[in-house]
DNA sequence: ATGCAGTCCTGTAAGC
DNA sequence: TGCTTACAGGACTGCA
């Protein structure tokens, strides 16, 4: 399940092996994506060449010439690859770029909750990007702005932590990880936070997603990378996953919990209830 | 306005 | 063994 340091590790796995081609032909899949790619699309894009990629917390812009752009969600099972055209094709490919060199650039979607847009025009991509409503990403937001998004929730802060147009990027692993390194527990109301505890805990987002993209990213299902190649990250994990098993830090049981319909996985020792207590605001290794 | 539950989708695993 | 059911969750819709 692709979050933000997936994200990045196949714009920075796809980077070198995609720019400066071209596109030459794309042919699509008869079944349909969350992000549907438009059939009038596949003639637009012939000719056009990869000028660079980037990301915006858990989209990716491949920007190409004249002005034009493809915006990718990859969902929860999506899989953006850059492969030699004669690679063996597996089930659930949805979209296939051909390019120049023998390439192709392929789409593939088990669960199909992804897609692949195509924008022409920046007023087309800001647009789009305005309809979604992003939050900053962790080391980009603001400390006191941060701080009065919790003030003025009552809902649970795991609820806001995954919530993208308050922050960007987290998804379920990594709220549960930076929770359980600043010592919050997810059910807390937002706005029971105290000034340090919601420091800590945007700090500690920052933290354990740089670690993650350190370690290419977390590979529990379907995640692969750019080149195909899976992450590291998930043998770094806290919480997330390990229900039943002792705490690395305190050595207590990790529970798991239903918050907003998404499990939620906590160690009872780190991880007080309390206001304050139990290692609040610390930020740990 | 707010926040929750339901929806989409398929593969995997648990349970009977 | 073979079936049914639950679960995984990012982003969106609809409802209270």
């Amino acid at each position: 399940m692709p979050e933000l340091p997936e994200v990045e590790t196949v714009v920075r796995d796809l980077r070198p092996l995609l720019v400066g081609r071209v596109l030459l032909d794309v042919s699509n899949g008869a079944k349909r994506l969350r992000y549907p790619w438009k059939p009038t699309w596949n003639r637009r894009i012939r000719g056009l060449s990869v000028e660079a990629i980037g990301r915006r917390a858990k989209f990716i812009i491949v920007g190409l010439t004249q002005d034009a752009s493809l915006l990718i969600h990859l969902g929860m099972t999506g899989q953006l690859t850059c492969v030699p055209d004669d690679e063996i094709v597996a089930d659930h490919l949805h979209l296939r770029f051909r390019l120049s060199g023998g390439f192709e650039l392929r789409y593939r979607d088990i669960r199909r909750f992804g897609g692949v847009e195509f924008h022409t025009g920046q007023a087309s991509l800001e647009k789009r990007f305005e309809s979604v409503a992003l939050g900053p990403e962790p080391w980009l937001m603001d400390g006191d702005n941060w701080v009065a998004s919790l003030m003025a929730s009552s809902r649970a802060i795991k609820s806001l932590l995954i919530d993208q147009s308050t922050i960007s990027g987290l998804g379920n692993i990594y709220a549960d990880e930076a929770l359980h390194r600043a010592g919050i527990h997810p059910a807390r109301q937002a706005k029971s936070l105290t000034r340090p505890e919601s420091t800590a805990l945007l700090q500690a987002a920052g933290c354990v997603m740089e670690e993650a993209i350190a370690g290419r990213g977390t590979t529990l299902r379907d995640y692969v990378g750019g080149s195909g190649l899976g992450g590291t990250h998930q043998h770094s994990l806290a919480v997330y996953g390990r229900e039943g098993e002792p705490c690395s830090r305190c050595g207590l049981i990790i529970i798991r919990i239903m918050i907003a319909g998404r499990s939620s996985h906590f160690c009872p020792g780190c991880q007080s209830q309390d206001i304050g207590k139990r290692g609040g605001n610390r930020v740990l290794p």
